[in-house]
DNA sequence: ATTATCTATAGATCTATAGATAATGC
DNA sequence: ATTATCTATAGATCTATAGATAATGC
């Protein structure tokens, strides 16, 4: 049941890209490696060909997860610095992101969870942020360089917690408020 | 060894407080039962006479914890409106917060988790949240009841997201940098 | 011949329950 | 007599590995 060379590399990819997303719709430990493997249409027992460990894989597919959002946030910024700032803020802030974790940003779905496990998991959420961080920083209306950083954390951080909080409560109303208040609270 | 009908009271309470302190520091799948049950120095066999499930100790858990830190936020109210602002925005946007995720925040260290679980868990996460939210409302600046429910909602959106965002990176100067940026930005 | 994937399983969890034990409180 | 907690275990996971299989690529 041997495969071609290239094919091996489509399955590693492809077993990326699922984790990436079950871990993000089910969270780390809610997805095991046997069913995430049924998910890529292989066996288990070849994982361990492809990764070292569960949480290696984690660690690429967070990595994943992140730098194709990054990709898609400076997609934006061909149309200019104001409607990307927008687009990005309405992206991330609508109820389409807050109800599909699955494909949406990897600090708001696995923060907590990778806040808890090793240094490559962590490290690899560390660069996908800081690369979502240099993206907003672009954008930010600030004056000069320096107030532009803060301005571009500030924001970063108000959208994770938006979002964070709007998928933990239980009432759609209030959801839609924290969401809405994040929106309109952002620097123009 | 059965007790008396007042240990057996105190005998839950522990559970309930060890379930606080643990689920937050290890999440709702790092820490079992039977482990959590030893911490409080009991049997796990024992557990079930006290909870339907494991799901509902974590229900219990996070409306105890989100109902402790309100009383710390009211308990700062007592010295006047802009001293009790400024004193929940350091101890939340505080290092030491970021770095004891056992004591600090229910929603920044189980808001995950808790979206991907059952109903009571996310109920009780969403009155705690509410009770966070409705101190804040009373301490914004704004000059209208709307005005001051929006920046309290963007104000602990932006809070939670700091201390999700400072705990996840491995970078403790980017770290440090997004909560100053998070104390920073908030309104007065 | 090499090697990617497969089947099968070891060993260690985990939640939940059944039945025994022993101290409380009628 | 009642009942809170204990010991012991069922049954279902989970990660990781060992060895078999079969197609690629020298």
């Amino acid at each position: 049941m041997k495969v071609s060379r290239e094919q091996v590399a489509l399955n590693r990819e492809r077993i990326v890209e699922t984790a990436a997303r079950l871990f993000r719709e089910k969270g780390y430990d809610g997805i095991g490696v046997s069913d995430l493997m049924k998910s890529a249409g292989l066996t288990h027992g070849g994982f361990y060909g492809h990764f070292e460990s569960k949480e290696d894989l984690l660690a690429e597919a967070a990595a994943h997860a992140l730098k194709k959002s990054v990709e898609r946030w400076e997609g934006f910024m061909a149309d200019g610095r104001d409607a990307a700032l927008d687009k990005i803020r309405a992206s991330y802030l609508s109820e389409t992101h807050r109800d599909h974790p699955e494909s949406g940003c990897a600090v708001t779905a696995l923060g907590p969870d990778i806040g808890r496990l090793g240094d490559k998991a962590r490290h690899a959420m560390t660069e996908g942020a800081r690369g979502q961080i240099a993206v907003l920083q672009q954008l930010m209306p600030a004056e000069d360089a320096a107030e532009q950083r803060k301005q571009a954390l500030a924001q970063y951080a108000a959208m994770v917690g938006a979002i964070v909080l709007a998928r933990a409560v239980d009432d759609e109303a209030l959801s839609a408020e924290v969401l809405a208040a994040a929106r309109d609270a952002l620097p123009r």
